[in-house]
DNA sequence: TACGATTGCGAACGCGCGTTCTTTCACAAC
DNA sequence: GTTGTGAAAGAACGCGCGTTCGCAATCGTA
C-alpha cells in the first residue's frame, strides 16, 4: 500500500461512509446535496470543500462538472480468491495501428479458451477490475509520444466511451478501420490525437467514431 | 433467478452492455446523453424510451428526476479464473533516475526470497536467458523519447558492458549516481544519451562509467 | 387503404446539481 | 494589534441532464 492518506477529520470519515453505503444501496452516487443532508451539513460548499480534501488525498477521485461523477478509490472489490498475488490470462485478439482494422473483442471471443493467443498479465499490471480485458499488439508508431511504439502489447480494458486524454482503440466506421490514440472530446466532434508529432490529429463528428476500449496496460520486450 | 425478462432489442442489449462496463469503468452511472452517444443513437428520448422498456422488464430500476439514477439489477459476472503458464518472479530493488542512486543488484539480493518487493513476469517479456534479472521503477522522464516514462518498470539483466545503443542503468562513480540511458561508446569515452530532447547528453571516459544492466523489458499501468 | 401500436427522431423546457463568490469565526504566526 | 490560514456557511449562477411534446417511419391487423 503506497497511497499517501493523511488524517482524514471526522466529518470527512462520515462522509466516506455515507458514500459508501449509498453506493452499495442503490448502485449509483449519491449528490453533494444529498451527502450534505445524510451528514448534516449545512451547506453544499462544505461538502464540496472536504470532497476536494479527500480527493487529494487519494480516497475518491472526482470528473468535474459531472453529476455524481464519484469514485471511490480505496476499498476495491474483493478478489474471488485469496490474496496471493495472481495472474491473470487475456486473449491477444490480433494487431491495432493507423488505418488497419482490428478484431472487435466479442463476447465468445473470451468464451473458447483454446489455443487462441493470449498474454500473461502480472499483477502488477491488473487493474481492479479486471473484467473485459484484452491485449493488441501495436504496429507503426502513432503513439510514439505517449510512450508506446511498434511492437509493444497493449492491455485494453472493452469500453464504449472515454474521458478525454485516456488512450483509446478508436474505430472510424467510415473508414473501415481503427487506431490508437487519444481520445478528446469537444463538442460534437470527437479529436483523435496521435500523439505524433509527424501525424495530422483526425477530427470527426462523435456520431462517427466508435471507442472500442482503453489501455490499461502497456508492456514491451526490448531486442 | 425468478425475474420475467422477454425479448431484448439488439439496442436494448448493446444499452445494457454499455452501461455495465461504463459502470465497471467508473463507478457511477452513466448519463442518459452518454448512453445515446456511446451507442450510437440519435435522439435522448430514443434511449429514454427503451430505458424504461427496460425498466418495465426488470432488467434496471430508475429513480425518476434523479441524475444518472439507473441500477442494474442483474448478477455481477464472474471474475475470470487465475492460472496461467510459468511466470517469473523478479525483485524490485528500488528507482532510477537521473541524478539519484540505485542500490546494486548485488547477489544476495536473490537469495532473501521474503518480503522484499518484486514484480512477476510474464512468459510473453521473459528473455531466453532469465538469470540475473531485476526490476527497477523509472523515476523522471530523462528516457522520454524511448517510450519509457515515469512510474514505468523497467526489467533489466545484469551486466556490465553493453553494445552501442542499448539501453543500460549507467553508474557514475564520481557523481555517486545512476541513470537510466542509452549506451555509446566512442573511441574511449562513453557518450549517455538521455533520449530526451530537453536534456544534455553525458560524455565521461570510460573507465568512469559502469554498466550495471541493460533493458530487456518495460511494463506500464496506464492510469 | 385505413388505422392504431411500436419504434425512432429532434428540440425545447425546467429542475437537478456542481461550482463559485462572499462572509464569518477560530486559531496560530509575526 | 495585524496577517494568514483552515473550516464552515449561505446564496447565486449556470450548465448537466431527465423529461416531455410534436412528428415521421415501419409494422401488424382489419
Amino acid at each position: 500500500m503506497t497511497t499517501a492518506k493523511p488524517r482524514v477529520s471526522e466529518r470527512q470519515r462520515e462522509m466516506l461512509d455515507f458514500i459508501r453505503d449509498y453506493h452499495a444501496d442503490r448502485s449509483y452516487m449519491p449528490s453533494i446535496r444529498e451527502i450534505q443532508l445524510g451528514c448534516g451539513i449545512s451547506s453544499t460548499s462544505v461538502v464540496d470543500y472536504n470532497l476536494r480534501l479527500l480527493e487529494r488525498d487519494g480516497h475518491l477521485k472526482r470528473s468535474p462538472d459531472i453529476s455524481r461523477a464519484i469514485e471511490l478509490v480505496g476499498a476495491a472489490p474483493p478478489r474471488p480468491g485469496s490474496g496471493g498475488p495472481e495472474t491473470l490470462r487475456v486473449p491477444l485478439l490480433g494487431a491495432i495501428a493507423a488505418g488497419e482494422p482490428i478484431p472487435v473483442p466479442e463476447a465468445d471471443a473470451y468464451a473458447d479458451d483454446g489455443d487462441r493467443e493470449g498474454v500473461t498479465l502480472p499483477p502488477e499490471l491488473t487493474p481492479r477490475d479486471s473484467r473485459d480485458l484484452y491485449a493488441l499488439r501495436v504496429k507503426g508508431d502513432s503513439m510514439i509520444d505517449a510512450f508506446v511504439t511498434d511492437g509493444d502489447i497493449v492491455v485494453l480494458r472493452h469500453a464504449r466511451d472515454a474521458r478525454n486524454g485516456e488512450m483509446v482503440a478508436a474505430w472510424l466506421p467510415l473508414e473501415d478501420s481503427a487506431t490508437l490514440k487519444h481520445f478528446h472530446l469537444e463538442g460534437d466532434s470527437v479529436r483523435l490525437m496521435p500523439a505524433n508529432p509527424a501525424m495530422e490529429p483526425i477530427v470527426v463528428p462523435a456520431d462517427q467514431v466508435q471507442v472500442h476500449g482503453k489501455v490499461v496496460a502497456v508492456m514491451r520486450r526490448v531486442a
